[in-house]
DNA sequence: CTAGGACATTGAACTAGGACAAGAAAAACA
DNA sequence: TGTTTTTCTTGTCCTAGTTCAATGTCCTAG
């Protein structure tokens, strides 16, 4: 049960069984079916998620009441607001929803202090996690303005080729930053040739 | 000398003088002419910058060969690759260069592990500023996908009043991820208004 | 003080992608 | 099983933004 994430946080920064142990100790184990929100715009995110099973997104509403989808999180990855809402008490502007059933480990900040004062080698590990996203965040960005639609596609079913056949189409073209309308044409357009 | 620094890793976490004092004779004062690259594609980054004084860019090169500038950094403000390139040994893909004459604090890999070795505590900050960084980039990537060439243009120049006036105009362009000639026509017709 | 380069502006022609609408297909559900 | 809702496709028209080229402006080095 715990070997999804203990390879994930022992990725970059190495840890005893001890240290595993409280760590382990530490994680609430949770069941979700899918279609649930778990964070809504306005409400501050006090928890951070490992995905063992299943898959989320987080996404904005922009000013037309169109959803933006930031980030998708599959098995192993951490979805959070990792805006500063936690540091500065500031209501998130994201939203966290499941898309299919999913199992996850979750933190709180509380939790997360204590494993710090027990542990304080995981403050490394975190720190590299973040560091990871941020790298990840950059790069998409890059992508974004650089690439047109059809490249970003075909980089993106690349990328996460699981991912492009469990997710309805009309949320990769949100992720793309393109209309569903337009991404159906892209892809008759590639299925030609 | 170390005020502006020293205000800026306090800001989310308080340390004693003498945690301070440690911080302080770790880091290396640089000044820097305009127009210095300081990191080229390929190479590995092994520093962290703090701005003093001055402006730096930081962009990576597209499949065309255009630029697209990812952050600009003034004063106050941190730069480095923040890809893995350190942890993971790979060669950057950014490169890092200043627009104007530059007053810098330096900090490479081993003297951060040796302040985190000396004073813990600044692992959590140094976290926190990361976090903080990953933060900005999402926001950015929404903006980005979500708002027009004008909105954009007017959110920045309503965020970086000053950049704006500093920094040449096709610079500004390349950071909205637009051309420059039509962001010459959008201040003309904004300029009209 | 001047010549060369970088930067900005403007216009004309073009295109990637959006908005809207309507139908087809596929899931979900009871 | 049929029915309802969600998702996907396709076509037509439209616009935001690009590309290319020409001209103008302003630094800055010599």
């Amino acid at each position: 049960m715990y070997t999804q994430i203990n390879s994930n946080i022992t990725r970059y920064v190495s840890f005893s069984s001890s240290e595993l142990e409280i760590f382990n100790s530490l994680l609430t184990y949770k069941e979700v079916p899918k279609k649930t929100m778990l964070l809504q715009e306005g409400e501050i995110c006090n928890f951070e998620i490992f995905v063992i099973k299943g898959c989320v997104r987080k996404y904005y509403i922009d000013a037309n009441g169109f959803e933006v989808i930031l980030q998708f999180a599959i098995e192993n990855a951490w979805v959070s607001d990792s805006s500063f809402s936690i540091y500065e008490n500031k209501p998130s502007r994201v939203f966290i929803e499941t898309l299919e059933d999913c199992e996850f480990f979750v933190f709180n900040p509380e939790t997360k202090e204590e494993l710090f004062a027990k542990a304080p080698r995981f403050e490394r590990a975190f720190r590299i996690l973040m560091q990871r996203s941020l790298a990840v965040t950059q790069e998409r960005l890059f992508q974004t303005i650089s690439r047109s639609a059809t490249e970003k596609y075909q980089e993106f079913t690349a990328q996460y080729p699981t991912l492009s056949q469990r997710v309805a189409q009309h949320y990769i073209a949100s992720y793309l930053g393109i209309s569903a309308e337009f991404l159906s044409k892209i892809r008759t357009k590639m299925a030609k040739k």
